[in-house]
DNA sequence: AACACGGGGCC
DNA sequence: GGCCCAGTGTT
């Protein structure tokens, strides 16, 4: 039996039932394989409900401003989907009349779709018959034709590429295309794959040499790299804080926090000289500063160990009166929620103010 | 071609 | 606490 049967017939009796499945609407498929995009569905499938019921179509997600979006997607990770996605959204229901482009070539210009996603659009909506490769792919691939080479490499991007695209069933390549990732998330998983209960067992390479865990390969991943954040939350009479929305192209773009010192070593607490610099209040302003967490919070990501203090600067007078070097915005502490900003920030807010 | 980009799950 | 997972854009 050939590969694709084979295939089906594990994803007819073992799929699951998921939302995006039942509907060829580009704009939902869209939708949801951008936040499916390094995540996986039990984390985004409370986000894809959010998401859809707020913005059934696309012109509601144009519409609405990229800052909503933001705090929609918080907790999700990788913000550039999200501010791509906004970006998307008005240039499809602005540009193009509300509606997607049609195959997978005119796709891929749109703004946060990458191979993956033109493909899959393509296949999920029009069935264009290209095949998807994802990390589920490349698994599946690299294990039942014993292929070892790097699944990041410039190379195997390539030869993988290719494979799938000889494999994919042109009679069926949109649940062809769900069914080898489907197959790869749920039966051909990075450990301990089902092998003893799996359909591919007398043509795996893998399992008949007994290389499952081996493959596949993957280079290195770049190191990870500590950083010091102390932020400062600075509190008036009228429990008003100040945070800054965060510019540049780095992490967190486009999120909320309180003012930032920076640096790549450990940090001593701030003096007068350190908030003056950073905010422009002189000293007389401040009437204390107190740290909250003695022992520094640690927030990891995947290249990036963070290690962040919070410290409360307690101002003499209104935070509305003073004169700062930035422009900061103004907010009561227990409207803090209705931002969006990063987990870190929002742990931190979630201990400190419960009532928030 | 190499790197940057968040968060959650598992053991 | 350490390790694993994963598309797109930028440089």
């Amino acid at each position: 039996m050939n590969f694709s049967k084979r295939l089906l017939d594990w994803y007819k009796i073992e799929h699951r039932d998921l939302p995006w499945r039942h509907t060829k609407d580009p704009y939902v498929i869209w939708l949801s394989e951008i936040i499916l995009q390094q995540t996986q569905v039990k984390q985004g499938l409370p986000y894809f409900e959010k998401f859809v019921s707020k913005f059934p179509t696309v012109h509601d997600l144009a519409n609405a401003s990229e800052d909503e979006v933001l705090k929609l997607w918080q907790g999700l990770g990788y913000y550039s989907r999200a501010r791509n996605l906004h970006h998307t959204a008005q240039f499809v229901s602005k540009t193009l009349n509300g509606e997607f482009p049609v195959n997978f070539k005119a796709l891929k210009t749109l703004k946060g779709v990458g191979d993956y996603t033109a493909a899959a659009i393509a296949s999920f909506a029009y069935d264009e018959l290209v095949a998807v490769v994802d990390g589920n792919v490349q698994r599946v691939l690299s294990r039942y034709l014993g292929i070892d080479t790097p699944i990041n490499s410039t190379e195997g991007i390539k030869e993988f590429k290719t494979k799938a695209q000889e494999l994919l069933d042109s009679s069926n390549p949109s649940i062809y295309n769900q069914a080898i990732m489907e197959f790869g998330a749920l039966h051909c998983r990075p450990k301990s794959p089902k092998c003893m209960f799996c359909v591919f067992q007398q043509d795996c390479v893998a399992f008949q040499q007994g290389l499952q865990e081996e493959l596949p390969v993957k280079l290195k991943k770049t190191k990870v790299k500590k950083r010091y954040f102390s932020y400062l939350v600075l509190t008036d009479s009228e429990e008003n804080t100040i945070v800054q929305k965060r510019s540049g192209s780095g992490i967190w773009q486009g999120l909320y926090e309180f003012p930032l010192i920076e640096s790549e070593k450990e940090q001593d607490e701030p003096i007068s000289s350190d908030i003056n610099e950073l905010t422009g209040l002189p000293s007389k302003s401040i009437e204390g500063v107190k740290i909250y967490n003695d022992d520094p919070v640690i927030h990891l990501l995947s290249h990036r160990k963070i290690m962040a203090t919070f410290i409360e600067v307690k101002i003499n007078g209104l935070l509305s009166d003073m004169k700062f070097s930035k422009t900061y915005e103004i907010h009561k502490i227990k409207d803090l929620s209705q931002l969006a900003v990063p987990v870190l920030i929002q742990n931190f807010i979630e201990s400190e103010f419960p009532m928030a």
